[in-house]
DNA sequence: CTTGATGCAAAGTGTTTGCAACTTA
DNA sequence: TAAGTTGCAAACACTTTGCATCAAG
């Protein structure tokens, strides 16, 4: 784990409390276990996945708590939930990185992430041409990958 | 209900038909009356909907019924699948209507639809960079309509 | 008359919630 | 020690499925 790595999470430690003193919440050691493995985990997971990260640390953990922090880590912006349409939502780390899509393959299910400022300016224009305020988007390109052709 | 709208009705028809004969499927009561339903009403509409105004013209259509007769709808090309994020899907008609994509309006739920071919070039430009080959997408710009904002 | 379709209710899936016991601040 | 949190199991919402009966071809 690099540096900036070890950053991130430091900033995101510090977000969640933050985040639980404002609203009166209380930084429990369930809250910290989950917080660490959700913006440890790479790439996208799903929360029985989290779960199960949870419980080598901390046995006693259970699916409603990795559910209801899951629901707190999204508010406060560490964690941004995706929907791949395979049934359940995936949640990535969102805090400190920059907004981008996805392209995701139907075969082996790898997903790939990117950029791309001229296609959000475009999406821009068209809302704007509809009065529409845009608050975010979601942009999935399904298909084959590479490997799956 | 005008002379376009008759025809496509028509070919939806023909078209059902024709997929459910090649696959040595029926053509049942109970299918012809979620068909003509399903193509007939407008923009987009959820199971239970369906299931509601199949209701109407024959009181014995069941869930199951219209949940199996969606998914033929759905792999026969007649409806598209939508997934706004609220919990169910939703489904629209597609035969006959170009792609498009949707703007919905957080508040009230309108859903606004677009076409716009310099997104999709760009979207297939950038899945080419990565090898990707893309077979359906999935663009959606979640915020507040004119009437909302 | 054979094979697929139907309605019903039960099962499934991922997620949420009521509650009594327990922790944090 | 007050107020939020936890684990558990039950509840939820939508969708799917097993099965005996029914109907299309």
């Amino acid at each position: 784990m690099d540096y900036t790595r070890q950053t991130l999470i430091k900033d995101n430690q510090s977000t969640f409390a933050d985040f639980l003193q404002t609203k009166g919440l209380k930084l429990t050691s369930q809250r910290r276990v989950i917080l660490a493995q959700a913006t440890g985990a790479r790439g996208h997971f799903s929360a029985e996945q989290l779960l199960k990260f949870s419980k080598k640390q901390d046995r006693t953990i259970s699916k409603a708590t990795v559910y209801r922090t899951l629901a707190l880590l999204k508010e406060s912006g560490i964690l941004e939930e995706q929907d791949f349409g395979d049934g359940k939502m995936l949640y990535e780390r969102a805090q400190g990185r920059k907004h981008h899509d996805h392209l995701i393959c139907v075969r082996c299910g790898r997903v790939i992430e990117f950029e791309n400022t001229p296609i959000e300016k475009l999406q821009n224009a068209e809302a704007r041409h509809h009065g529409f305020k845009v608050i975010y988007h979601s942009l999935k390109l399904f298909g084959f990958c590479r490997d799956c052709v």
